[in-house]
DNA sequence: TTGAAATTGAAATCCATTTTCAATTTGTTG
DNA sequence: CAACAAATTGAAAATGGATTTCAATTTCAA
């Protein structure tokens, strides 16, 4: 999977006349290891872990260019962070269950929510380009807590 | 509509022990006034006109302060900015539609997207707080239009 | 009327993100 | 392989919307 990964940047970069770099085959790798949902911040953190010479500024800049590489989407939720998605080729489109509490992220697919949205598109005029659902509540192991933590 | 507003505000504020002050009543007048979605910015620049001397940190703080008082909801589209929203006491919830072109928004209910939304959150052990659906696209004016304006 | 507490405007600060810039690396060309 | 133009990098500075600070002003209960 992470070599696959690569071979798509690499081919992305090539088309584009830009070049591979060991920072951006790195990054890549902890981004795709990591799993999903991570902010800059938190891709930085494991980043330095492994890499510490890789600095601040390029783990952002790669993660916007595997975003224009569809190789990662973008995502802002509530908390205020931009956070990247690491998109596989075959994953189709999913919206998002977020824990208040937590900030667990729990991603669902529903084809009848998204039908009905173009229903609701077409009725507008509306010639549907993208969409975002977030439903935000309590996940089954925070209903039973207390109130917010820290 | 302006009356109501500036009496539940004031309500609002005496049960919080806080203090009803001419800068609050005159951005409320405005915000109400000025229809719906507007950002901070916005709603500073269509002040300034009417009074001078209110101060920039003075909107923000009331915008804030309307959304406590349950008079305004805090939306963030994908432009970075934060926009406020009239909240009718009948105005149920709404989403939105958004030309990616003109900016333009249109709201929309709908019930059947709602209670899918309610399913999936049950299903997956959630219990539902708050939700955000925005839907992005082409308005009908600006499909036949070429590229991006500015 | 008085004074403690809240509020204000202006400016300073915050903070995630972006940009700048000199130094380094890449990869193509000869 | 050498040489160079263009891309990239890291560190630090800048950006920009939003928030906070602070001294001065206003509110409102007593």
């Amino acid at each position: 999977m992470a070599k696959k990964a690569s071979a798509q940047l690499s081919e992305y970069l090539a088309g584009q006349g830009l070049k591979s770099t060991s920072q951006r085959d790195k990054i890549l790798a902890v981004f795709v290891e990591a799993g999903r949902h991570l902010s800059a911040e938190e891709l930085y953190a494991r980043i330095k872990k492994v890499h510490p010479g890789i600095g601040y500024a390029t783990v952002y800049r790669t993660l916007k260019l595997l975003a224009e590489a569809g190789m990662a989407e973008e995502r802002r939720f509530e908390d205020g962070f931009t956070r990247y998605e690491y998109k596989t080729s075959e994953g189709g489109h999913h919206d998002h269950l977020i824990c208040t509490r937590c900030r667990a992220i729990v991603e669902f697919e529903n084809e009848r929510i998204e039908a009905l949205q173009q229903d609701v598109a077409r009725n507008n005029g509306f010639l549907v380009q993208s969409h975002k659902l977030e439903i935000y509540g309590l996940c089954s192991a925070c209903q039973g807590k207390k109130n917010k933590p820290a």
